[in-house]
DNA sequence: AACTTCCAGATCGTACATTATTTGTCAAGA
DNA sequence: TCTTGACAAATAATGTACGATCTGGAAGTT
């Protein structure tokens, strides 16, 4: 239907190949420039990426094992709907594993962890998120530094999965003071209760932490939606 | 390399269309038919498979993006390990989400819920592990029965998918006796908790649910390999 | 022995054929 | 006249075939 919504912030994008189609086809669908339960034909998609069809159905294939796209055989492919309901639910999921990934990374840090959490800390308050992008990043190796050495790796990928997934909506949507605020206590307290050997706390704190970022991001969602 | 490493088990597979191509590779690479880390080429899966490439390609990608098989570009696809690693992943990720879920439906359940509840385990009990199939049928209703009415479809969906792959693992693999016992006083317990209203109590029944499955699965692996 | 060249094998992309679904049209009946 | 049903054409998904490109290793040269 429409012919190309693409926002404003397109970096390379001369017509063709941005990155790879997949990357493509997701960050559209989770920044939704392609609308809800909107249709995906193949064909359309390969003229508008210039590649031919068997590319695109790949990377719907694939999107479809991630979840991103519903397929019904013979009918072809919807985008699956990224809404508030989305967020919420994979905010709660991460309510649950983040605890349990930080209350493991208390039993096993060590005193050269904690420095390098603190020189990442300093970096991001030193910042103040006057840059999303670097401030983001800060953010990721804050929080991976705590998850890498985890043995789960299936709930650390889950657990990445999502953060990509979060990222990706929250993008471009502008951080309020209160919630930034609400970070580096929130950090600080962590970081606090890891130096104190106090795992229960830390398993607390980072729940208030994913909880608060989840309810940001959605508020946020609604805003500009209303906007819309 | 392994011409067709497929189990006594097969009913239907003359040579070609079991299910689709998906199912069967995901079935083959679960149940460990195909080796980990085991290299898949299009063209031996397609002749395999009695079809042409593409809907190889294709599969591949969807199980790529649900974690199945790891490709790396122009360098094709291999089979990800699955082994008792990854059962305790992924069991150690439902010990955190299943209580939750059950935590909420014990605040929402209605006489007829637990009246299905009863029935169905009333079918579990009399049954007695002499069906393994109708068993597995029965539990996994018994368990959807709570988790469907469930806000979080993205929890459920994870359960389900995580449900699947251990059922499928476990498949083949006997119940030992200590373990039958076991799941039926869970079961019940967890009955008597919620018509007792006691959230807390239900949380932690179902809990103990899982890990001891997870670990009855683990062990049942382990033993196999032995036997190999 | 190390480096280069070349070739077999596999992946990736393009084009086309087949099959299923959707859409549009037209005529018969209420 | 409006609805409804069947049928035909268009549209899109699914499957097949083939060429282009990349990788890995073997053979050959210095």
């Amino acid at each position: 239907m429409t012919p190309l919504p693409r926002s404003a912030t397109d970096e390379d994008t001369t017509d063709e190949a941005g990155g790879s189609i997949y990357e493509r086809l997701r960050d559209d669908i989770i920044h939704g420039r392609l609308r809800a339960n909107e249709r995906l034909k193949v064909s359309e998609l390969a003229s508008r990426m210039g590649t031919s069809t068997n590319p695109v159905r790949e990377a719907l294939q694939q999107l479809r094992g991630e979840g991103f796209v519903i397929m019904e055989p013979n009918r072809g492919a919807r985008v699956r709907p990224i809404d508030e309901e989305f967020v919420r639910d994979i905010c709660e999921i991460e309510v649950l594993i983040e605890p349990a990934l930080t209350r493991w990374f208390v039993g096993i840090v060590t005193k050269a962890d904690v420095e390098d959490l603190e020189r990442i800390q300093a970096d991001i308050e030193r910042l103040n998120f006057t840059d999303e992008l670097a401030h983001s990043q800060l953010d990721m190796s804050f929080h991976r530094l705590m998850y890498d050495k985890h043995y789960n790796r299936h709930a650390v990928d889950l657990w990445v999965r999502h953060r990509e997934i979060l990222w990706a909506i929250s993008r471009g949507f502008p951080t309020s003071l209160g919630r930034q605020a609400n970070v580096l206590s929130e950090h600080r307290e962590l970081l606090d209760c890891i130096k104190k050997q106090d795992a229960e706390g830390a398993a607390q704190a980072i729940g208030k932490h994913v909880e608060g970022s989840g309810r940001h991001i959605i508020e946020r969602m609604r805003l500009s939606r209303r906007g819309h």
